[in-house]
DNA sequence: TTGAAAGCGCTAACAC
DNA sequence: GTGTTAGCGCTTTCAA
């Protein structure tokens, strides 16, 4: 019920000035070691908390991070964030997490909320690939792109061409006509996948096929009608590589709808699929680091807000082949 | 590049004091329209945005909202917290997510950080369901437990016993030898849906055995454990009812190690399953409304945080069987 | 209805 | 090495 002790309240019960105090609890340097013991000894009876606001006033930065990603509901994102929190909290900084449902209009508005709140950095999975870096910079916080690229700012992601070639060269291993739904192109993880898709095609001497592709949204919803769109083609794909997880849900929905036997076509997915989705093993998948992509990304920014000045990194994580069909 | 606008930019261009901006951007009260005009012309002007920490540091609040969970890779909270999201940003808070991972150490933690940054709110699903919101009152900070309860805070939860009832029941419908994995029972959700079990046994007369009940962690593994558990009895089980999703995922595997035909053991998870994990709808499971419940959770958050001072409320949601075996 | 001025709790020059 | 003091940008009495 007590009024919550202040800075002053630690340096009159230590007999020292507040600026004092402060040097104790952020240097602990030039400070005789008499006088640190007795305002320890202070705050502890005082139970002192900081106050992160006032402290944030002064100093201009505030001991938290935006997480600016599409949505946590999809599990990629999930465990970037874990990767994320992980990390930033055994650095003292809090989370802030905001959904922008690909939508630029929540983007735009969970940034300039983020820079009132004067975080200390962000981590952003932008709407668009193409969004400027600028108008952040010009609050001064340190960004890192993770997942998608943006110009000019530190940037963590996955190897998404290489990936696609794998996923894809495996399907074409026993199946010639290979469709593919992708993401949205304006994102590069959607267009890099097909970039990915089309060299595998074109490594083994096939020809692209525009009605072999549909772009869809990285929904379940969306890949369950591009699978249908693809299975309702005069000639039948035999396999279909899907851009996400959550679109290869949709797809496996799609097919077992139309097929008997769903097993006749062939599956792959960008992302693992839940255990549960695909007990046989017969999807093929990437295994996908989302958690590490996250700690990597805080790891960046965690250099940038503690003063790195370097120009603009990029990581590129590399995935890897998880699952054979048979 | 150019500093950041301050209150006071605003109120030289405008041609009017500090005090008169500020009432403009709050009230809008009491001020001569031609002067809220002015005022308003010269933020647009410069694109003023107002500081969150000085703001907050003058009015001991800050429009942030703490959400305190064991862990956002669980789906029921993921939901919940897109559920809590979406209600709080309408209203111009931010949400701060911190994981728990079930530690009460991880915990403290974190509710000190939120309170140095003087949330204006909290949301938690606590570790253990005894903690005392003491402490937190302490900060005058508002809080809703969700999921699980807490004393004398307003509180959402399910309704673990009718839900838990409901499922057993239709298990034994088919079985006699119906067995539960559930959650540690020092959490409400645990306990109570053993409770439920227990009953739905006694409502149709059996009694309650033992050897039959395994108290595992909500994990996979440990539901995995602890149905490999169950069906190295002599007697094995008909049917067993898992406290949660994650726990039922691991039963199936177990069952599906353990026999070749795994539909001959029927199967219940309290919440659902994806879609994928279980194509046929064989598993009994409970519609759980996740985000709903967060909604609610956060519908009440505001309403405390807007100065609403009645007793401690209680929200018990229904849940409602989903599928039906066979 | 409006403005002047006093802080919110902290840090960082600057003096000693 | 330590204390004094002036703000950080905002809200809110208190006068006018």
């Amino acid at each position: 019920m007590a009024a919550r002790a202040k800075l002053s309240d630690v340096a009159r019960l230590a007999g020292v000035s507040t600026a004092t105090v402060s040097r104790v609890l952020n240097d602990n340097d030039r400070v005789a070691p008499e006088l640190v013991e007795r305002v320890l000894k202070a705050k502890a009876e005082l139970g002192y908390r900081y106050n992160s606001l006032a402290r944030g006033l002064r100093t201009r930065a505030n001991a938290v991070v935006g997480v600016v990603i599409p949505d946590v509901t999809n599990p990629f994102f999930t465990d970037l964030v874990r990767g994320i929190e992980d990390l930033v909290r055994e650095n003292g900084y809090l989370l802030v997490l905001c959904n922008t449902d690909e939508t630029a209009a929540k983007e735009e508005a969970y940034l300039e909320l983020l820079v009132d709140q004067q975080v200390a950095g962000l981590v952003i999975a932008p709407v668009r690939s193409t969004i400027e870096a600028a108008s952040f910079d010009l609050a001064g916080i340190p960004v890192v792109a993770v997942d998608r690229t943006m110009n000019g700012v530190d940037t963590v992601t996955l190897d998404n061409v290489r990936g696609a070639i794998a996923v894809t060269s495996r399907l074409l291993e026993s199946a010639r006509r290979v469709a593919t739904i992708t993401g949205p192109l304006v994102t590069t993880t959607g267009s890099e996948r097909l970039v990915g898709y089309r060299r595998a095609l074109s490594d083994v001497g096939i020809d692209f096929e525009p009605e072999l592709f549909v772009e869809a949204d990285y929904s379940e919803s969306g890949g369950y009608a591009a699978a249908h769109r693809l299975l309702a083609l005069e000639e039948r794909p035999e396999a279909i590589f899907c851009g996400n997880h959550a679109m290869a849900l949709g797809a496996m929905r799609a097919i077992s709808e139309v097929l008997d036997d769903p097993s006749e076509i062939a599956l792959a997915s960008f992302e693992p699929l839940p255990w549960a989705a695909d007990p046989g093993g017969r999807v093929v998948t990437l295994a996908v680091p989302s958690y590490e992509l996250g700690q990597r990304a805080a790891q960046m920014l965690l250099e940038r807000i503690r003063g790195f000045e370097g120009p603009a990194r990029s990581i590129v994580v590399q995935t890897e082949l998880l699952r054979t069909p048979r």
